[in-house]
Order: C-alpha cells, then structure tokens, then sequence
DNA sequence: ATCAAATCATTGCAAATGCAACTACCTCTT
DNA sequence: AAGAGGTAGTTGCATTTGCAATGATTTGAT
C-alpha cells in the first residue's frame, strides 16, 4: 500500500480493499455452512424491517442498492426458496408487493448468528465504538448526497 | 436505516451501502465515457506501482483482492486489450509475470483524472481529512488482521 | 533419486450480472 | 377523452463470476 499522498484517496483504496476483503470471507462462511449469499440476507432483512414485511419491488431495490433487473431475478430464487412472494399491488397494477414469508422470517434469524459471528471478528473487534460511529457518519453522509436512501 | 443498536454493526451496514452505491456511480461514469471498468484500473495501476511494472498472477491477484481463476480472466482481456502481456517467469515454469505494457501506463493516465474527479465528488467533498485518516486506520487494521495483503 | 503433496495457472460449466429492449400501466396535459 | 411521456417490472443476450477439476511443475520427505 503506497505512502497515499492524500488521505482521502487513500481511505477510498482501502476501504475498496477492506470491503472486497470481508465480503468474501463472509460469503465463504455462509456458503460453508450451508446457508444462502449476503443478497439474500439484505433481501430479507430489509423485507422484515418494512412495514407488514412487504415493499414494492422498485423501493426494495433502492434499499439494497441494486439494479432492477438485478432484483427481479433475486426476487425469483427466493420466491423459489420460498422465502418470500409475490402479491399484486393493489392501486397499481404494473407493480408487486414483495411480501416475506414464515420461512423467509426464519432463515433470516437463521443466518444472523453467524453473519453478526462473522462481522464481529472480521470488523468490529478491530475498531473502537468511536471509530465505528466515524465511520458510520462519514459514509453516511456520502451516501446521502449521492442520492442513496433518503 | 434503523436506529441500529449496536455502533459498529451498523457501521458495517453503511459501508456496505456506501460502497455498493458509490461504485456503481463510478463505473457508470467510466462506462459513460468510454473508458474500461474500475477492476481495469486496479490491475494497471498495482503492475505500474510494482517493480518493473511486473507481478506474478498469484501475487496481483492478492493484490486486487481477486481469485485466481478470475485474474486468469481478467488478464486475458487486458492482453487482448494490449495493456499488459504474460512473460514467462525465470525459475518457476508453471507461473507468468504479468507486465504492463506502455499502452497500459498511458490508460492507466488517461483513466485516473476522471476516477479522481468522481472519488472527489462522490467521497472525498463529504468527510474531513480526521475522518478519512480514521477511516483508513480503521479499515487498514481490519484488512490486516483477515489476512489481506502483507 | 523417487514419489507424494503442494502450488501455479487455466478451463469447463453453471450461475449471476448488466444493458438494452419490451410490455403493461399510470399521469399529466390539453 | 386522448395521446405523449414516464414508471413498474420482466426478458433476452452477451459478459462476467464462482467453483471444481485438470495439467504442469516444484517442493519436501524418505
């Protein structure tokens, strides 16, 4: 890693490193243990969060930063794993309302443990809780102006 | 985003939103403009910082965070492209280095004003320079302790 | 010297991604 | 009420990825 002339560009680099780093170890400890990818868990997370566990197909892409294209074909598998379904929009007839489902509940709790296991000893135990909350509002915010979430 | 309870799992969320949002913005801004993909880059810019502008395919795949067999990939289109050639590496007959060529120094150029000026806009203009120092620190440990580079 | 095991890089194949159409529907203007 | 223009979601196709298997060579142990 290069004496980074400016430390802007430098805390870009790595974290491009850090992410493509952690990432990937955490895909292979999921997939070891059998369980489903990160997008899946994103998916799923974010279905449960949203009021009544459903979302319009358009928002949960924004939400998981991806394209549309990209979703509908996620949105397949997990429909197919029946982790989660597809219902008619009422108001809209073009859209669908991505809807988790019983089983989409509990894989979602199944897969934490290990994911929150993993996230631990990968990033937090080598930050302090102040770094972390710098972290969180500095990409916060360039996150914001960007133009993802609101 | 919810009020996430703990300060460092949700750091790790923001990054990840951070970093998917981000990148996309940047690729389609080098797509816009004609110029090859941000993985490109990574390559052309590790050979031309290694000395001689030369690197064996393991070594620049754990640069670049990248598996072997995906390097294998991506090496071949940026040989197709004549931005950089396989040589055979003295001393060890199954294994190449990868050289960058003078057309892949001059890409290499052409693509880092326009990277720069999104980095800039995207990431750099939202935090101070503690943060960013912060940032990198942080990530650098987290980076160090998984294994990644040396 | 020999042979088993590890390493380097590539390949085949299946799955995932990105982009550009495309269909269906909604909205706004006139 | 009609039509232009925008939005929702899907699909086809080409490219890229990921994984397991392969061929070639080196290393290490006996």
């Amino acid at each position: 890693m290069t004496k980074d002339h400016d430390p802007k560009s430098h805390a870009w680099a790595v974290l491009l490193t850090a992410h493509a780093t952690l990432v990937e170890r955490i895909e292979t400890a999921l997939a070891e243990a059998g369980l489903p990818p990160l997008g899946w868990y994103d998916v799923l997370w974010e279905l449960e969060k949203a009021e009544g566990g459903r979302l319009r197909m358009h928002e949960l892409a924004r939400r998981i930063v991806l394209s549309r294209s990209n979703l509908t074909r996620l949105a397949d598998r997990l429909e197919d794993a029946k982790l989660m379904e597809r219902e008619d929009t009422p108001h809209d007839r073009r859209g669908y309302d991505c809807v988790i489902t019983r089983a989409g509940l509990a894989m979602r709790k199944k897969i934490w443990p290990l994911y929150k296991a993993e996230i631990e000893s990968l990033f937090s135990q080598h930050i302090t809780v102040q770094e972390a909350r710098t972290i969180g509002d500095a990409l916060a915010r360039a996150v914001k102006a960007a133009g993802g979430e609101g």
